[in-house]
DNA sequence: TAATTCCTTGTACGGTCGTTCTAGTAATAC
DNA sequence: GTATTACTAGAACGACCGTACAAGGAATTA
């Protein structure tokens, strides 16, 4: 009364390369059958595998915030303060090696705006998880409400400069800006510890 | 030799309608027969006024181009300098009034990082007019590099707070954050122009 | 009035979409 | 070996899409 057991990995390897996909090509050709010939399967093989096109945007999803929690989550790491995770988050953002990423993560932003549910769950996420790092990374003796309204303006700066980029490609321009913007912010910090413990 | 002439009135109409539809539906249902529909007309008609689909989403691109630069520039008018015109700028953004305009904004946002051409260029010129805007309110003694630097980080901060509040709908702490930055800004002129001539 | 052009409509075509059905093969448990 | 189940594939369905075609009424000029 057994038969064969569940392939775990196989899903696994199917949902990677699909996540690889939708970064490259975004949404626009996300559909079962462009996805399933890039693949080298058959769409059939790839809704036994996640079922409805829904929920398999929900675990590409899922699996994109992964990525990019793994990230911002690297990157802010161990900084000594809000200045230096800031700094650390924007040097790897404006990578072009993550602007592919980068692209897919905005389309979400787009569609969350139109198709509620769905995306919002998942940028609500995404934010709350750049929120945790940057508040961290304030120290636990910062007042909590400055420490939220500061997270919420360099998240927000930086996604604006990001979106700049992106549309851009100016990288000279956005990079000045942003140098101003972290200076600023470093400016702000020097006063409070000027000699900091290492 | 000679028949009816065109009714250039009617086709405006139907555009201000047609603006007025993607605006409140987004693009999800932004099809011939929804829109069609929607209007009151058959979808030839539409065909007939706007050719084909992609001209239509040109023509509309357009006038709200036409409608987000209007409000920005009314809104910068005559402030004395750039932190005043940061302030008039975001204090009529965050108008909720304006939101449906500006997901669409977004929305046009995530479609110009993934099929480029179409898109990419509405964003360009928006951005262009908020960046003339805010250079000019810095006056004409300002570095022009200085001048763009900082333009492009005032447009950067004020569209990713827009950002956050589109998807969060959390307008205190949003507005938190935006009176932070515009303090820096406002913190940051004062001491180049004491007293400013009125 | 007659001719011409605009405006509008209904219908239909080819294409893609998500999904379902049917069936065959491979791998495990009994 | 046999039964059960996972995995894969192909075909087909209904729905929606953008667009083209044929045709009729309305408004203007000659």
């Amino acid at each position: 009364m057994a038969g064969r057991p569940v392939n775990h990995q196989r899903r696994a390897e199917l949902l990677d390369a699909a996540v690889d996909y939708a970064v490259e090509h975004g949404f626009a050709e996300l559909s079962w059958r462009p996805v399933a010939c890039a693949l080298g399967v058959s769409t059939t093989t790839l809704v036994h595998h996640f079922g409805t096109k829904e929920q398999m945007l929900e675990v590409i999803l899922g699996r994109l915030r992964e990525r990019t929690f793994a990230a911002t989550s690297e990157a802010v790491g161990d900084q000594p303060d809000l200045a230096a995770a800031a700094r650390a988050v924007w040097t790897r953002t404006s990578d072009p090696r993550q602007w592919a990423e980068f692209r897919l993560f905005f389309a979400v932003y787009g569609r969350a705006l139109q198709a509620p549910r769905q995306f919002a769950e998942f940028l609500e996420r995404v934010v709350a998880d750049w929120m945790r790092s940057l508040v961290e990374a304030q120290g636990p003796d910062t007042d909590p409400a400055v420490a939220t309204r500061t997270a919420t303006l360099v998240i927000a700066t930086i996604r604006g400069l990001l979106l700049d980029l992106l549309t851009t490609g100016d990288r000279d321009r956005v990079q000045d800006a942003a140098e101003t913007f972290l200076a600023t912010l470093e400016h702000k910090a020097r006063p409070q510890r000027d000699a900091r413990p290492r």
